[in-house]
DNA sequence: GAGCACTGC
């Protein structure tokens, strides 16, 4: 620790600190200044005044981190250093250095919007732009004004795009130092190879056989890719000639692979072997691995984004950015001098590559955080005017203001309500967090709390899409149970109640193919949202477990009615003649059940009328995932509801909405399938009454 | 009849 290259600095930080609220420091990996600033800061007595507050944009980072702080310091962690991440606060009264997630922090700016314990609040890794910090960012502007005397914000960042940045924060100071990165020496195709896989066998290949030892790693976009990649060098890898060259072992590295697996990287290789790591851009910062020597960069991601105009969800295969490009190439700098291998030629990464990866806050639906801006309450700000480093587009702060208008959470005017201050309190999406309140209405909040915990996990069923128990076709191998026919939400809960009469058995789990991880998280969201459940209340809820009731099927009418008005903006219509769904949102889609739903089918094969969905994803198709059945006399209010629409009044009651300040045109926009004449709303809702009379009348 | 990158309150 000695050494660290930013310690050289101590004075000119303090001196810039000191003179300045806002101050950006950039530090590329190895700088220290997730460990040091903290320390530094606190050494010269910023903490008299208060506690130093680190965000992270990772769980593990800020545990890791404020570990390694405690050790230095000599303290206990939870004394004088400590961390609060979801469901684990690590802190005391004598706290004053904190490392938190940045979501902790948004949270804790909900009951103390001027977050009056610090004094001092450092954003860490800015530059990773994930959600919460870009929202943090904006408060923090804002904050320094009402704080000017007493508050100092560090915004740190390992790129050297901090002007950016301090162009944001009228011109802050930029500081700038040094890491500890060894050289990296980057090379490029002279074409576009026709498929990277093969392109990355080729190259891992000549790696091997050529270069000296020192592990590769191999940046895929899936666990597609990364599989096939695998078995392609497995096969290569046998093939060559005994004592040609050194052992080799393969190991894939990604997200959805089991624990035990994932930590494979982290034990050393056996002696005279060289590893090929093949992993999704887990590997780009989340996990370190060391030893890594070559990187081979196959220029691509897969990237989620959401398309506000059609309510859908997408998860595309994007080439990366060039910040991207370069944070994977420092992966081969670690331990010593290395190598990057890019597979793709130097004119795409010039002209092709995007600057900077697109920011989450302009690929994400923004219901939640437009929901918790509007729940703070702050009286000097518009929703639409608010001051984001890169704003998102107004079509998707509309879809916002939309979708929480069909939920109660706001009036016709935007203004949030009281259900709306309720919701934000609740760590959820506010669909989510409406269907709780409206299932307490119904007492049913016991089942909703679960389906609610249920769905805030992903993936949790059958994780491994086995190949190998893909001979018993139609009925996987599994007791589990099937929704009674109503639909996935309905199954959810039901796979939990057996798991909580198992007294939370992980074999059970196993057994039933149940990915652990995301079962034992339900658990943990559930505790945590009846704890607030109750609170926010005051009263008796319904949060205990009753005694089993014999009228199950009347429960499940009332949590499919909380669903129905929770999810108020995602409904579908079945056609007249077969199982395609209508969309009965803003802008009708044509979509189809998930293959994966439960849902079940009458006698006549057909789908219920209409149902209720979770989420849209478009895949090979546009599908609807976890669909539920509801009842079409629960849906015709919320047609109703949103006839009265006004998106202008929505917005503050301007005619003329704010002109869009920068058309997002990184996100190549797929046309969803739209349903086409009836692009005009009112047309269309008549539309859908029609239909609705139509079918009451042939009842 | 298809398949899901990574985070997080």
């Amino acid at each position: 620790m000695g050494n660290l290259p930013i310690l050289q600095f101590e004075e000119k930080i303090l001196e810039t600190v000191d003179q300045n609220p806002v101050v950006v420091v950039i530090g590329e990996t190895g700088s220290g200044k997730s460990t040091q600033l903290s320390q530094i800061l606190h050494r010269s007595g910023y903490t008299k005044a208060g506690a130093i507050a680190v965000t992270q944009p990772r769980r593990v980072a800020a545990v890791s981190v404020s570990r390694r702080v405690a050790q230095e310091l000599d303290v206990r962690l939870g004394d004088e250093v400590g961390y609060a991440i979801r469901f684990e606060d690590r802190t005391s009264e004598r706290t004053c250095i904190k490392y938190l997630t940045d979501g902790v922090l948004l949270r804790e700016s909900l009951s103390d919007p001027e977050l009056k314990q610090y004094s001092v609040i450092i954003l860490d890794e800015a530059h990773e732009r994930s959600l919460n910090t870009d929202i943090l960012m904006g408060l923090m502007k804002r904050l320094i004004r009402l704080r000017a005397s007493n508050l100092k914000v560090l915004i740190t960042s390992a790129t050297l795009d901090g002007e950016k940045v301090s162009k944001f924060f009228s011109d802050c100071p930029i500081l700038n130092v040094p890491g500890k990165l060894f050289p990296v020496e980057i090379s490029y195709t002279s074409e576009q190879p026709k498929s990277y896989i093969d392109s990355s066998l080729r190259k891992a290949i000549d790696i091997h056989v050529n270069e000296p030892e020192g592990d590769i790693l191999i940046f895929m976009t899936g666990q597609d890719d990364i599989e096939k990649l695998v078995s392609k060098l497995e096969e290569k890898i046998q093939s060559l000639e005994v004592g040609s060259c050194m052992d080799a072992l393969v190991l894939p590295l990604h997200g959805s692979l089991p624990p035990e697996m994932q930590v494979r990287v982290f034990s050393p290789p056996p002696p005279n072997c060289r590893r090929f790591i093949v992993a999704t851009n887990i590997a780009e910062t989340s996990l370190t691995v060391d030893g890594v020597v070559y990187v081979i960069d196959s220029g691509y991601v897969k990237q989620r984004q959401y398309n506000p105009s059609t309510g859908m969800y997408s998860l595309d295969v994007v080439q990366i950015s060039r910040v991207q490009a370069n944070q994977r190439a420092g992966r081969a700098g670690r331990t010593r001098p290395g190598k990057c291998y890019r597979l793709y030629p130097l004119v795409v990464y010039h002209d092709n590559l995007l600057e900077a990866t697109v920011p989450e806050i302009q690929r994400s639906s923004l219901a939640g955080s437009v929901l918790y801006l509007k729940s703070l309450d702050l009286p000097d700000i518009d929703i639409l005017k608010f001051d984001f480093l890169d704003p998102p587009s107004l079509e998707s702060l509309q879809d916002a203001l939309k979708q929480l208008f069909l939920i109660d959470a706001i009036d016709e005017n935007g203004t949030i309500t009281r259900i709306g201050k309720t919701m934000a309190e609740l760590p959820l999406e506010p669909s989510l967090a409406r269907t709780l309140i409206e299932a307490n209405e119904y007492d049913c909040l016991t089942l909703a709390l679960t389906v609610a915990s249920m769905l805030s996990v992903e993936g949790t069923l059958l994780p491994g899409r086995s190949k190998s128990t893909d001979k018993k076709r139609k009925h996987p191998p599994s007791d589990l149970p099937d929704g009674s026919g109503w639909g996935d939400h309905i199954q959810l809960l039901q796979i939990y109640e057996l798991w909580d009469q198992t007294d939370y058995s992980i074999d059970w789990c196993k057994d039933n193919n149940l990915q652990v991880r995301g079962m034992l998280f339900a658990k943990d969201v559930r505790k945590q949202l009846s704890q607030i459940m109750q609170k926010i209340a005051k009263g008796s809820l319904d949060v205990k477990r009753k005694e089993r009731r014999r009228e199950r099927q009347h429960d499940y009418m009332n949590l499919r009615m909380s669903l129905c008005v929770g999810y108020a903006s995602q409904l579908a219509e079945r056609m007249i003649r077969h199982n395609g769904y209508r969309t009965l949102g803003f802008k009708s889609q044509l979509v189809q059940v998930h293959p994966s739903s439960v849902l079940r089918t009458d006698d006549e094969g057909m789908l219920p009328n209409y149902v209720v969905y979770h989420e849209l994803i478009s895949t090979s198709r546009p599908f609807m995932r976890n669909v539920c059945e509801v009842e079409m006399q629960w849906v015709t209010p919320i047609l109703q509801k949103l006839e009265k629409l006004n998106v202008n009044k929505l917005s503050g009651g301007s005619n003329q909405p704010i002109e869009n300040k920068e058309e997002n045109s990184n996100i190549t926009k797929k046309e969803g399938n739209d349903v086409g004449p009836c692009d005009d709303p009112n047309s269309r809702i008549q539309a859908a009454r029609d239909r609705f009379l139509a079918r009451k009348a042939n009842k």
